[in-house]
DNA sequence: GATGAATGAGAGTTCATTCAT
DNA sequence: GATGAATGAACTCTCATTCAT
């Protein structure tokens, strides 16, 4: 059944996660997901293919969200917040998995890199066109560079989050309007 | 000697920001500094014992390279570009400590976690302070929060050398320029 | 299942009562036990633990098959014979656990030793008891002190058993009977 | 010099005393004898061949004290006393090399063994020459056995001051004055 | 001759994987 | 199909021994 799958494979992101591919062990995630370790290994082969198609689950769940934000009919600035939001919540429940996959990059081998790494350029690319359709509507100026945009408010929003994380501030506080207005202002 | 140390630290820092923690086999880094297994245990008393003063190590190495650079009497443009490189150069040779210690957060004892990130706070603490010398010389505008522009600055560059790398493009292309520029031109 | 713990227990003597703590291999625990290696540690937490109870379980064995003995309807002769049979055939099969205690009293920790050495104080207890009952029965001399008569018995025989192996020399020899006669016409 | 070996020895005789062959380490054998661990080894050729000179020092050493005992001009009763101050001094201070060499017995070469074993056996037979003398005087009754004798007295000393170490119990109680009047007027 | 830094074989222990139930 | 007891390769760490100083 898939929801059986689905199942490891959500305990497999937290476990993964939390420990790293190799400070992780098997028997952990079948604990996590109620059920004896010897099943894992009827829904897959073993620890390395379980590590990829999580990755492969997480990267999909993170792109389709992540485009749902995008593409809803609202300005760049509130968007930019739902965003924060989304990735502050999937940062908290999941990772931050191209840190995973620059972390664990030797554990897989390199076809299956090469398929990850397709994926994970869509990333950017979902950004890049809500930053061209904010240029057409006159939220930002014409000159600018969607790419570099695009790094700008991706960069920071993540490294914001990442110190709070560091300083065991609360990710919440009302900082994050400052960042962003102060983004907007330098790209308008 | 305190070259031996250095050297084991030296292939430590290699291997461990290659496999991560407990991807790492002490045999490898002993292979790569070029001495015996047992060897490292009279330098240091154990795996998570080489671990921790690696990170400390890394991170005196780049709080004190970034403070050399930030404190030469040069425009924050000028100085952007220098930070840039120096980055790069650093993650290209070792890595990026942060992510390894938010990685492998469980390894350490959490008295060890907390002398870490004490130490870690310095970095955007340099950099606020050469905004604040930027804000002063009026090469950007009166009314910025260091702190944001900081965290916008390290941010961009930041996921703009992680796009490269992750595209495996050039991370020497001069689209680094249009960053910066992008960058200025916002805060000032 | 609890046989699989005894097995491994009955190696564990075997190897630990040759080669004594250091000088035992898990490894070759295992292999008398006609298991693997890693199956040990499902039962036992650590080579220590394994120690730790395998003392206990040779002790209290002993204790039961010596109670045993002392506690039938016979002479106090009679019993002599049979404590140094029941002696040596435990002797030959595992070892004689106030050695290993002794010797190895630097492997576990206090309270564990504490533990034992309350355990081992019940032998001679057990002994005692047989001499006052022999007293009682006018078996020996009504003056005598129960606890010095108990030591010079199983100090005698303990002592000649250990003579007779050193000497390899046959401990069966019938000079037993003369131990034996020396022992009581003193004590009567 | 003679002396290094004779300290090395000595150290040796604490260390492998306390923690058995394989618990003992050189290196402290060495720290304990106020030199550096390499020095060891141009006195002996291996940890092997110290711990067989220890012994046959240890066992030289113990016979020498006893003959010396036993010869003097004193009762029987008198020297029992001393026997058994002289044991618990021995023990105190080093080991019951007996022990020590059933328990190491897999550590050494069978030729080796044999070679201490002949020594070991001297110790009986001096006790045995002391019996004989006594029976002569008439201190001891005419027909008994020697060595039988001897074990017994052997075997209760050693006992009683097992006992006492057992049970934490102070081994210069009066109480020895018993043990020996019952074995006296036992064999008498 | 004395030293102790360096070595690597070998120890205890872990854990991905298998397979009888 | 699900399980977890059993396995042994591979890990970290120790320590007898060597050898340049």
């Amino acid at each position: 059944m898939e929801d059986k799958r689905e199942n490891i494979i959500r305990s497999a992101i937290e476990e993964f996660s939390k420990y790293g591919y190799h400070g992780t062990r098997m028997e952990n995630i079948a604990k996590r997901a109620g059920i004896g370790k010897g099943t894992i290994y009827g829904y897959f082969d073993s620890k390395k293919t379980l590590f990829y198609e999580m990755i492969k689950h997480g990267i999909d769940e993170y792109i389709r969200g992540l485009n749902a934000l995008l593409s809803q009919d609202k300005t760049l600035e509130e968007k930019l917040y739902d965003i924060y939001d989304f990735h502050k919540s999937y940062l908290k429940q999941f990772m931050d998995f191209r840190q995973v996959i620059m972390r664990e990059r030797e554990v897989l081998p390199k076809e299956l890199m090469v398929d990850i790494l397709k994926d994970l350029k869509e990333i950017p690319h979902s950004m890049e066109k809500a930053i061209k359709e904010a240029i057409q509507k006159g939220e930002l100026r014409k000159d600018l560079n969607p790419g570099i945009a695009a790094t700008i408010i991706m960069g920071s929003m993540g490294q914001f989050y990442g110190n709070k994380v560091f300083s065991n501030e609360d990710p919440n506080s009302k900082e994050i309007g400052d960042l962003i207005d102060t983004l907007l202002r330098g790209l308008k």
